[in-house]
DNA sequence: GTTAGCACTCTAGCCACAGGAGTGCTAATG
DNA sequence: CATTAGCACTCCTGTGGCTAGAGTGCTAAC
C-alpha cells in the first residue's frame, strides 16, 4: 500500500461520496491532477481492487469503494476539515438555552445533529438504571387521580398519573411519597426493585399496598420506555441509493426498534475512541448493510451514559460527519455539567 | 343518477381501493355479478365520466374515480362494515391501563390506529390554552436547577427544569410557586399572560422578577409546543401509489409541518358530524393532494378538544377507517372521562 | 333499452441496435 | 523497469420499432 495507491483510493472515494457515480479512471486522472496518466491508475485500481478496497458494479463500469475501502478511507486516509469557530458557536447556543432538562437535551441534540449533516440522527438517553432517586413529588390532577413526579440526581425526570386508592386521601399518598423519597433517595433505580421493606411498620395494612406499587412503578421506570431519539429520518430520501421504497423502508423500520438501535449503538467500544464508525456489514443487523453509522458518546459527571449518532448511505460524508459528532457530544457533555 | 349507476359506481370503486388498478367494464361485469354486460356498463361508465365521477388515465385503460366520485362514494354509497365487539374490546382495553396521563393516551391512540388502519395516524392533542391552571409543584433537581411542575385542571401536564435564581433558595421558589398556585389556581392559561399583577406586594426585589418569570412560563407553556402526535408513517410505503420518493417526502414532510396539520384537522366542520373526510384538492395543502384524510374529533369534559385522523392514499379504506375512527374516538372520549 | 361484434387506440413489454464509457492487455518509451 | 499510448473488447444504457393485450366507442341487431 504505497503513497499513490493511498492517494488515488482516497480520491476516488471523495469523489464517489459526492457523485455517487462508478468511479473511472479517465475522471479520476483528468478532473484531480493527480500527475499520472489513466493507464497507470487503471493498473493501480486492479490491483486496489485485487486487495479488496475496490469493486466494479460491472465490467465496463467505473470502480465503487467496497466495505473495506470505506474503512480504509476512514482509518487513515480522509481529510479532517477545519473546524469553524461558527460551528462551535452554533452548538454552544443550542445547549445555552435556560430549559436544562435532560430529555430536552437528547431531542434539541438528535434534532441539531440531522439539520448539519443532512442525515438522519438517533440519540440515546442515559439509562435511568444507573442513576438514583433524587426526588418525589406527589400532586392531585383532579378527584381521583395523583400525578408522581420522579427525579434523578442526574436530572432525569419522569411523571406518571396514577388512580388514587379508594380508602386513602391524598395527605396521606403525599406523606408516603414523602417518607419513600426520604428512604431511598441516593439509591440507585435498579436496586429499588429488590427492596420489598416497609420501614413504616404501619399497621395500616393499605399503606402496604400503596408501598408497594411505588417501589413497582418506580423499578419499571423507563426501563421498557423509550430511550432512543430519532431526528431527521426524512432526510435519507434525498440520497439515490434510497430511491427505492423498500430499501426506505427496511433502514427506516429497522430506526423505530428503539431495542434494536440501541444494541447497535452500545456494541461500539466506547473506551479506545471518541467517535466509532460502523460500514455497511460490519453491522450486526443485515436491515442497514448499504448504511454506515457514526456514533459519537457523551458524558454526564464524568461517565459515558449514551450516544450520539448519524446514519446514511456507506458513501457517507464521514470528515464532516465525524467533526460535527465530536463537536456536538463534546459540548452536549459540557452543557450536562450544568455549567 | 340511477340505482344502476350508483351501483356501478361503488362497486368500481371497492375494486379500485383493493386492486389500485384502472377498472374496466369487462372485470365488473364478469367479476361482480351485476347482471348486465360489459357494454351496458360501458355506457353507463361513460355517462358517470361525463358527470364527473370517473376519469380515465388514457384511452384505452379503464376508469378510475374522481375526487367528486370519492366524495360520491364516502357520502353515499360505502357499506359501513359490522363492528365486531372484538373491535371495541381492544379498543377499550387499550385504554383501560392504569396509566392516566392525557399525553399517554395521545401516543396510545396515534399508534392504536395506525395499527387497525395501516395508515399514517395523526392525533391532535388539547390545547393548553383552553385549560385551567391546576397546581404547581417545585422540586430541586440539583444544586443550581429547578423543576418546576405545572398540570391543568383537565390533566395535562408539563415539567421544566430552570436555573434556581443566584439570590434566592429553594424554599423560598417553593413557597412562592405555593402562592401563584394559590392565586391562580383555576384560571384559564390563556388569560395568565394578561396578569402583571403582583398580589404579594413584596419588598422584595427579587420576588418580583421570578413573579413574572413564573407567569412568562406558564402563558407559552405548549403554545408554540408539539400538540401533534404522528405515528405509523411509514405505512404509507405499503402503498403503490408512494412508490415514488418524492411523493413520500412531500406528504411526510407536510405531516411533520406541525402548524400545518393542526390547521388542517380543525378546519373541519366540528359540529356538523362526528367524522369528517377530506378528499384529494379539497384540501387546501397541494403537498396531500393525492391523499384523503379522515378525522374525527373527541371530547374532554363535554368539549370538543382535538383530533384523531388518518392520512392515507385517495384509494382509502374509507368504510373501515371511518368506522374505526367512531370507535376510537369514542371510546377516547369515554376513557378521557376518568371513568 | 340492451347487447354482440368490431374497428380503433393506447400502453407496456420486448428486442435489436448503436453509442459510450471503461477496462485490460500489449507494445513502445524514457 | 515503471509508465503510458493505443486498441480491441465488454457491458450497460438509451432509443426506436414492433407486437400483444386491454379497453373503449360505435353500430347494428335483438
Amino acid at each position: 500500500m504505497d503513497a499513490r495507491k493511498r492517494r488515488i483510493l482516497g480520491t476516488l472515494i471523495d469523489d464517489y461520496i459526492v457523485s455517487a457515480e462508478p468511479v473511472g479512471s479517465r475522471t479520476l486522472a483528468k478532473k484531480y491532477g493527480l500527475g499520472i496518466s489513466s493507464a497507470t491508475i487503471r493498473n493501480e485500481m486492479a490491483d486496489l481492487e485485487e486487495l479488496g478496497f475496490l469493486e466494479q458494479p460491472h465490467t465496463s463500469a467505473g470502480r465503487i469503494p467496497s466495505d473495506r475501502g470505506y474503512r480504509y478511507y476512514v482509518d487513515e486516509l480522509m481529510q479532517r476539515p477545519q473546524v469553524g469557530s461558527d460551528t462551535v458557536n452554533r452548538v454552544r447556543m443550542a445547549f445555552a438555552a435556560p430549559v436544562r432538562e435532560i430529555a430536552w437535551f437528547i431531542h434539541q441534540t438528535a434534532q441539531m445533529v440531522s439539520d448539519m449533516t443532512a442525515y438522519p440522527s438517533v440519540v440515546v438517553a442515559p439509562p435511568v438504571n444507573d442513576a438514583r432517586l433524587g426526588d418525589i413529588r406527589v400532586m392531585q390532577l383532579n378527584a381521583g387521580t395523583l400525578l408522581l413526579v420522579v427525579a434523578t440526581d442526574s436530572g432525569m425526570v419522569e411523571n406518571r398519573a396514577v388512580p388514587l386508592p379508594e380508602d386513602m386521601n391524598f395527605e396521606q399518598v403525599a406523606w408516603l411519597a414523602t417518607e419513600f423519597a426520604r428512604e431511598f433517595r441516593g439509591m440507585p433505580i435498579k436496586e429499588l426493585k429488590d427492596r420489598i421493606l416497609d420501614p413504616l411498620a404501619s399497621d395500616e395494612e393499605r399503606y402496604h399496598g400503596l408501598w408497594e406499587s411505588l417501589l413497582a412503578w418506580m423499578s419499571d421506570w423507563r426501563t421498557n420506555d423509550d430511550r432512543v431519539t430519532l431526528a431527521g429520518s426524512l432526510n435519507i430520501l434525498r440520497y439515490p441509493e434510497f430511491r427505492d421504497v423498500g430499501k426506505v423502508e427496511r433502514v427506516l423500520g429497522f430506526l423505530e426498534r428503539e431495542q434494536a438501535v440501541e444494541q447497535l449503538l452500545q456494541g461500539t467500544s466506547p473506551l479506545s475512541e471518541q467517535v466509532h464508525v460502523i460500514i455497511g456489514q460490519e453491522s450486526p443487523f443485515d436491515a442497514i448493510w448499504d448504511c454506515s453509522v457514526v456514533t459519537a458518546t457523551y458524558q454526564l459527571r464524568g461517565h459515558i451514559v449514551g450516544q450520539v449518532s448519524v446514519i446514511g448511505p456507506k458513501r457517507m460524508q464521514y470528515a464532516h460527519v465525524v467533526t460535527t459528532l465530536e463537536i456536538v457530544s463534546e459540548e452536549l457533555s459540557r452543557a450536562l455539567k450544568w455549567a
